[in-house]
DNA sequence: ATCCAGGAACTGT
DNA sequence: ACAGTTCATGGA
């Protein structure tokens, strides 16, 4: 991590392969989300590090983020965290020289590799939250599951106001481990959801789940059959959150309609593609398949 | 109305 | 292992 810590503010040095602006289209693709917010260029967001709510505004510059801290004065350690979470979420340490190589060689990537270059896959760094999300996005369409997820975070997560609009936490798996079925049913969440979230929650709160172990594991085989082994947990939710949370660049969704309607647009299909079609599809992404993916769903945004 | 949605568990073969 | 069924509700 490249990085300079200002006492009042902390810049992040990024590399040439990084657009801040590409990532702030994907970061804006619902009006719902509740998690950041992004004000005329910059990007708003709290966190939390050890009890330490941060208040973060986050600039692009020529080759840094730049973030400041208009509500909270974080300690020096806090500060460390802000960055190596922003780090993490915009993936800033990945060397995408190999996948730009692999994309302008595939007739499908080539396109969408020069039209968002500098696009980093938008992580979900917290693995309780990226697990969440998957399960509230399990077969519904996405408008819906953030408003299902916006009920969730005002329900159970802790907040901030700043000058008139108010900033969210996402809940704690503390927290939602505490809760019951029924406090979710009426959120609107199906009662298997319910089940499996808080089953999660409390596999995360008794620290049997975290992402230091699943990161221990031997190779992603083996960290996506610990996944799997989670009820609620199925192929797709297991590779989302390899993708999101753990950072696992051969990760691909197979299942997942965002691929499917992408692949179908940019094939000019008249139906979308079949997992076979897919599979072969993929081949040409070796070790890039994570990224492949995220750049197909950038396109859903144009 | 009708189809489908960033699927997964369950059931029967 | 594999295919069909159920869950369950809102969006377009």
């Amino acid at each position: 991590m490249k990085w300079t810590d200002h006492g009042s503010s902390i810049e992040l040095y990024t590399p040439l392969a990084f657009n801040f602006a590409q990532c702030l289209v994907f970061l804006d693709r619902s009006n719902q989300e509740t998690l950041h917010r992004i004000n005329a260029g910059y990007l708003v967001k709290l966190l939390k590090f050890d009890e330490e709510v941060v208040f973060c505004q986050i600039a692009s510059k020529q080759n840094s983020m730049h973030v400041n801290f208009p509500l909270t004065s974080p300690s020096a350690a806090t500060r460390k965290k802000v960055a190596a979470y922003l780090w993490q979420w915009f993936d800033v340490e990945r060397d995408l020289s190999s996948f730009y190589e692999m994309a302008h060689k595939d007739s499908i990537l080539q396109p969408l590799g020069q039209k968002y270059y500098g696009l980093r896959i938008i992580g979900i760094p917290d693995l309780f939250e990226a697990l969440v999300w998957a399960i509230i996005g399990q077969q519904i369409n996405l408008t819906f599951a953030y408003t299902l997820k916006k009920r969730l975070v005002e329900h159970f997560g802790e907040s901030l106001t700043f000058e008139g609009e108010t900033y969210w936490l996402f809940p704690s798996c503390e927290k939602i481990a505490t809760i019951s079925v029924a406090t979710l049913r009426d959120l609107q969440f199906t009662v298997r959801k319910c089940e499996y979230i808080i089953d999660i929650a409390k596999l995360m709160a008794g620290g049997a789940l975290t992402t230091e172990k699943l990161l221990q594991k031997e190779n992603d085989q083996d960290i996506k059959k610990a996944l799997m082994s989670i009820r609620g947990v199925g192929a797709w939710t297991a590779d989302y959150v390899m993708m999101k949370s753990l950072r696992c660049p051969t990760a691909l969704p197979m299942a997942d309609v965002g691929l499917h309607n992408a692949l179908k647009i940019q094939l000019g299909l008249e139906h979308k593609p079949t997992i076979a079609e897919i599979t072969q599809i993929a081949t040409q992404w070796k070790g890039w398949q994570a990224y492949a993916t995220f750049y197909l769903w950038r396109s859903l945004y144009d």
